[in-house]
DNA sequence: CAGAGAAAATGGTATGACCTCTTACCAGAT
DNA sequence: ATCTGGTAAGAGGTCATACCATTTTCTCTG
């Protein structure tokens, strides 16, 4: 992957590409201090509370810690960064690791099922109006990953526990940057069609038997995954 | 619950303060502008630059969008919020509804069996050397807070998926603050004294029985938070 | 009446100064 | 010699104000 054209970036969003890319390459390790608010600003050719801003952001998401009196130190945002690291990491995803996306699968074939599992007793009937409007065969690679992702997006608000939503927003950039590719090949669209279809009538049937459809579904996205890759 | 006493905030926590509240409470609906920051800073009592940086802040979580040109506006936070918002939420816990620590529960019963499922199969003498140093009957209840939080750390770390550990990184202000009441009560303790053994035998048998134990002491969680309230 | 251009509103950035906290060092007392 | 307290340096926190960039609105013009 490519990162975004290099447009004349925003100082602010300069000196967020230019911190961000520095902890990623070592540069910054973590553990270690960062230069001082003054010659960092100066190094990066912002000004300080420019600097500021988005120090503020990056520590908000778990990238730096920040204390009064103290230097402000590298943090690994592995173990303290919050789950919005994620948006920051799709930003510059030429640091994205090729087994990344597999491990957000993973995750995801843990957590969707419950959810349409709850959604499906919650708002049954908000699922099947929304799985009325499937996209068509013929359909475009970006209507079929903007449908697939409002698809979550519905399951999670439907569920009845918000804490869903508030997960998947944070997959948001990362999904989106990885739907494009996915729904590429052919085959990625006629599987989502035939879990589209399988959903629908496991939602009508009533039988629980939404959680394995999803499953099953969210396994073989990761096959065709790796086949892709 | 109560906030953290009211000692005199820093400008920038001061302003968080007012906005996250005056969200919370209607006083700024989503949906609708904000006042400019020329105003705003004005009205809170702060300079403009120290408003920018608390401002950042919280669109970085999803409270509000920034947009150049255009006036800044309120967000629904449970639609366009990233899983920080728990963190926020946390620190004004006055607004922290009744049922939203069960909400939480129910995430980790689904979350957590897998998680320590991966982790006894990828690092099962890392698990079990944790599990090694139980807290004795007798501890406090702060000790039982930081172990068991300890102890999900561990198993997200071990796990193999660092996802894990984002999501968990982002429940911690949460978890933390609840934790404190739930451990107060003996049954919580002498229940997760049970559990920490449970699991450490099924790590030694390798019969993939872990999820089921973890799983069984979720769900046990939830029952005794509820007897709790 | 329609379109182009100017003005207003709002967010974005720049300067430079000063306040507050932390730390380390040093002088004085024990 | 060791402990205690103060003092200075460094780093983050805040303030004040001016100016730049984008968007929207309105007015003037054709």
């Amino acid at each position: 992957m490519q990162s975004k054209l290099q447009q004349p970036l925003r100082p602010t969003q300069y000196a967020e590409y230019i911190l961000v890319t520095s902890i990623l390459n070592g540069t910054y390790p973590a553990g270690t201090a960062l230069p001082g608010e003054r010659t960092l600003a100066n190094e990066i050719g912002i000004t300080r509370p420019t600097l500021r801003e988005t120090l503020q952001r990056l520590a908000g998401e778990g990238w730096v810690r920040i204390q009064h009196g103290k230097p402000t130190v590298v943090n690994d945002f592995w173990q303290t960064g919050g789950l919005s690291v994620l948006g920051t990491l799709a930003k510059y995803s030429d640091f994205i690791a090729n087994d990344f996306i597999a491990r957000l699968l993973e995750v995801r074939v843990i957590l969707l099922p419950p959810v349409a599992g709850l959604a499906s007793v919650h708002r049954p009937q908000k699922m099947l109006s929304f799985l009325g409007h499937k996209p068509q065969p013929a359909d475009s690679a970006e209507t079929y990953a903007a449908y697939d992702w409002e698809l979550q997006i519905c399951m999670a608000r439907e569920s009845g526990n918000p804490i869903y939503s508030l997960i998947l927003n944070d997959f948001a950039p990362i999904f989106q940057t990885m739907a494009a590719g996915y729904f590429a090949v052919q085959k990625s669209r006629k599987a989502s069609l035939r879990y589209y279809r399988n959903l629908a009538r496991a939602i009508e049937r009533k039988d629980h038997s939404v959680e394995k459809v999803v499953r099953k579904a969210m396994k073989q996205s990761i096959e065709i995954w790796h086949e892709i890759k």
